[in-house]
Parts: structure tokens; C-alpha cells; sequence
DNA sequence: ACGAAAAAGTTGACATTGGCCACTTTGGCG
DNA sequence: CGCCAAAGTGGCCAATGTCAACTTTTTCGT
């Protein structure tokens, strides 16, 4: 009897069916959300099913913890800023401006949203002795990759072929970058530097004086040191 | 009756008396341990007390809340970080010496204790809108200075004068320093790059970068921007 | 086509937390 | 000596992260 009113897909679209349909995704679009609004990763876990109007333990079907979850938000931010970054670069023909663009976005990208940047490079997300979370290595790669061919490109003055003997001295030059621009981000975003509103041209300024100490000699790196996300050196095995 | 039990003396010395004696000085001592060993802000007021002896509510009367407290501890990291910073340049003869030094120490201290490394320069002390706390804005004030001194007295090849027409090309390189040693501290400490064992050279290769890129022009500020903790700027006018 | 199992969501419970309160103990000062 | 503010205590509260048991869908093998 009543046959009519198991699953009724008539009473329009805000009678909410019992599954949401992509929870996954909604947690993470909420938790960004309010990271950008409370600026805080303290935020509650109950907070943001309340939002997604789910109950409070829905979320657990999906995430097997905070931790988890945060991680998903913060590899979200990094493609968010490879994107970002990638995007800012086309269009610009010189290698160098491609760069200067490239710090530009990062820059910005922190500025914009202060929480979501320290999530990102924060250790939120691996404890003391245990490693970063596998999605937010690969994203991050994708960036470190981005500087890599812009520098091969020609980004410090002159191309440098990507052969076994530059290696080493491209992996120092991304270093020397992703600490001045990194470096500068969080001085802008802790209010150590400012104003925020300045940024662009502090950022330029940092890829001055970088390029400049670069073009002088690049030193490279110290054999056995390692720069950006260990991911890709481990499944060249695989 | 039984006035002899009241107010005991002679039962050694680890009958603590019922007031501590210096309880805000061991609070904030044993946050620096627990800070030191967990490497996460978020242990417990509770677990801090316990540690200390006292009920979980004595630390209230000496700070106003969670915040309070690890800005004291915030400050102590500050205070540390000048200490080292000042001894390790102490000795060297030449005013670049002294950078490298400073630098190098600089980036050990992060290594050496993460947590409280972020926490210093982290946001958890300040909310979305507020300001930093003096406590830790004098603090680090302290360093500017002594980054200015090493600069001025020719970090960079030559001795920069203190005038007025020197003064924005002076912050320009220390925001430089700053945004180069404070993002290679925090890649090290973040997992980014490593390893940690290698920071004391890759540290040198960030000076010898930043040094060759500004020997080249010191650019100067652009104006209307600052560096440093901003305290001494709205001081000047008391 | 159907029934069982897995997936997704719900309610209820628990220990722990930061912070408030009223209370007691103690040291110092007139 | 007496009193009062400072220092410390225990009780309490709402909120949180997470576990466990239950219910509602969806999926999928036969």
C-alpha cells in the first residue's frame, strides 16, 4: 500500500533525498568556506555538517578523520594554485616574465586567503615523525614542475638543458625561488611585511634580487639534498 | 584542636606549599616542553597544569586564556631566536661572516623545534583582524635591529650609512633576508625540502644568492611599505 | 527480478577540552 | 593581630572529535 511515496522524486528539488548525491565534495566546498570566513583550521567538524545539512557523523563516511579531510582541502588549494600559477604564466613570452608572473600569483594566492595557505604548507596534516599526505605530494609536484620548465626555459637569463650536470643546479635555483617567494608570503600573510596591499611589487622585487644573485653563478644544490615533495623520486622505482 | 596539622613546614621539601612561588614562569615552561615534544599547539591547558602540579585551573590567574599564554611562549621563542642569532654572530670579524651566522642560526632554531618556530611566526596568536600581540612584536623587533646593524655595517660588500635616503634600500634587503632564510627555515621544517640535516648549507647558499642579487642594486622600498613588526614605527611619536 | 550486502546517513553516547563560577588557602601589610 | 587581595581548588557547562549501533538506500550477483 501507499506505493506512491517510496522514493518520491515530485516534491521538487529541495525535498532532499536521503543520500546527498556527493557529500564528498560538499564537505570540502564547505570546509573552504569556512576557512576563508573564520580564517581558522580550529573550525569544527560539526559546524560544517551543519552546514552541508547533514548530520554530524556523516562526514566520518567519507573522511576518517579531521586530519583527513583537511587534507583533502589543502591538496585542493594547491591545484587551486597550480592553476592559478600555469594561468598567470601563458601568454607571457619571455621566460622571465613568465617567472615574475608566477611569484605574483603565489603571492596573492597566500594574501587571499592567509588560512588556506598555511594549511597547505602547515603541518596540520602529518604529525611529528610521519610523512605529508600522498595527494597534497603529487600537487605540490605539479608546481615544482611548473618552475622547473620555466628556469630550463631561460627564466634566470639563459636556457639551462635539463642534463644530469644541471640538475642539481636547476633543483638549487627552484630552491633559492620557492624560499623567496614562499618566504615573502608568509610575511605578508603573518603581518611581519606589508602592507598586503603592496604585494606585486614586493613580489617583483624578490624575483629581482633573485634572478640577479642568480645569473651571477648558480651554485646547486648539495649532492644528496632533495627539493620539493619526495613523491616522484620514490615511484621511480615502480 | 590538632593545631599541630595545620600549615606543615617540616615535611621535607616536596611538600609543595600551596602556592607555587613562580607558577607563571613554570607554566610557560613546561608549555616550551610540551611544545617541544607533542610539536602541536593544540595540547590541552589541562595537561599543562597537571604537569606543572597545579589544579587545571591556576594558570587563569596569570593568563587571561590559551592565547595569552602562548604568546608568552611565542615571545620566549623570540628572545631564544635573538639570543642565538647575536652569539652565533659574535667572534666573526667580517660583517658577511656575521649574516651567515646569524642566518645559519636562524634556520637551526626553526629545525630544532618546529612547533615553536610556527608558532612564533604563526597566526594563532592574533585573529583575523587583530593586531600582534607587543609582547612578541618588541621581541622581534629585536632581530630587525640586528639585521640592520649587520647590514648597514656591510653585509653586502660595502658599509650602507644609516640616512634617510638609505633607509627604504635597507629594509628592501632585509626583507629580502627575511623572506629567504624565514622560507627556507619553513620548507626545511615543513618537509619540503631537506633534509634537515643539510640546513646549515643550504643556508649558506641562500646568503650567497641573496648577497650576489643585491650586490648588484639595492633596489630600495617601495614607499609606503614596511618591514618588521610595526611597534616602533607608532613609538616614535610618544 | 530479487534479496543480501555494502554504502551512506542518523541518533546516541562518552571522554576531553576551554572557560566560568564560587569557594578556600596563603602571604603581606597596616 | 586582623584583614584583604592574590593564588590555587573543585565543580560545572556547552562544545567537540570520535566510536558504536541502528536505519535507509543503492548496487549487484544469481
Amino acid at each position: 500500500m501507499e506505493a506512491m511515496n517510496k522514493t518520491p522524486p515530485n516534491a521538487a528539488q529541495d525535498e532532499r533525498p536521503y543520500h546527498h548525491g556527493d557529500l564528498q565534495r560538499a564537505v570540502v566546498t564547505a570546509a573552504l568556506e569556512i576557512l576563508a570566513e573564520t580564517q581558522s583550521t580550529e573550525f569544527s567538524l560539526r559546524e560544517l555538517a551543519r552546514r552541508a545539512g547533514v548530520s554530524h557523523n556523516a562526514p566520518y563516511k567519507h573522511f576518517a578523520d579531521k586530519r583527513e579531510l583537511l587534507g583533502a582541502v589543502s591538496a585542493e588549494g594547491f591545484e587551486l594554485l597550480a592553476m592559478r600559477m600555469s594561468e598567470a604564466a601563458r601568454g607571457k613570452t619571455s621566460a622571465r616574465a613568465r617567472l615574475t608572473a608566477m611569484a605574483r600569483s603565489h603571492v596573492r594566492h597566500g594574501v587571499q586567503n592567509p588560512a588556506l595557505y598555511r594549511l597547505m604548507f602547515g603541518p596540520f596534516l602529518f604529525g611529528a615523525n610521519e610523512e605529508r599526505p600522498v595527494v597534497e605530494l603529487e600537487a605540490a609536484e605539479k608546481i615544482r614542475t611548473l618552475l622547473e620548465d620555466t628556469i630550463i626555459d631561460g627564466a634566470l637569463g639563459a636556457p639551462i638543458p635539463r642534463s644530469a650536470r644541471n640538475a642539481s643546479k636547476i633543483d638549487g635555483a627552484i630552491l633559492n625561488y620557492w624560499a623567496q617567494v614562499h618566504g615573502l608570503t608568509l610575511l605578508l600573510v603573518d603581518r611581519l611585511v606589508g602592507p598586503a596591499s603592496r604585494a606585486d611589487e614586493l613580489a617583483d622585487r624578490a624575483i629581482q634580487v633573485l634572478i640577479d644573485g642568480l645569473a651571477v653563478t648558480i651554485p646547486g644544490l648539495p649532492r644528496g639534498a632533495w627539493v620539493g615533495p619526495r613523491v616522484t623520486r620514490r615511484s621511480s622505482q615502480a
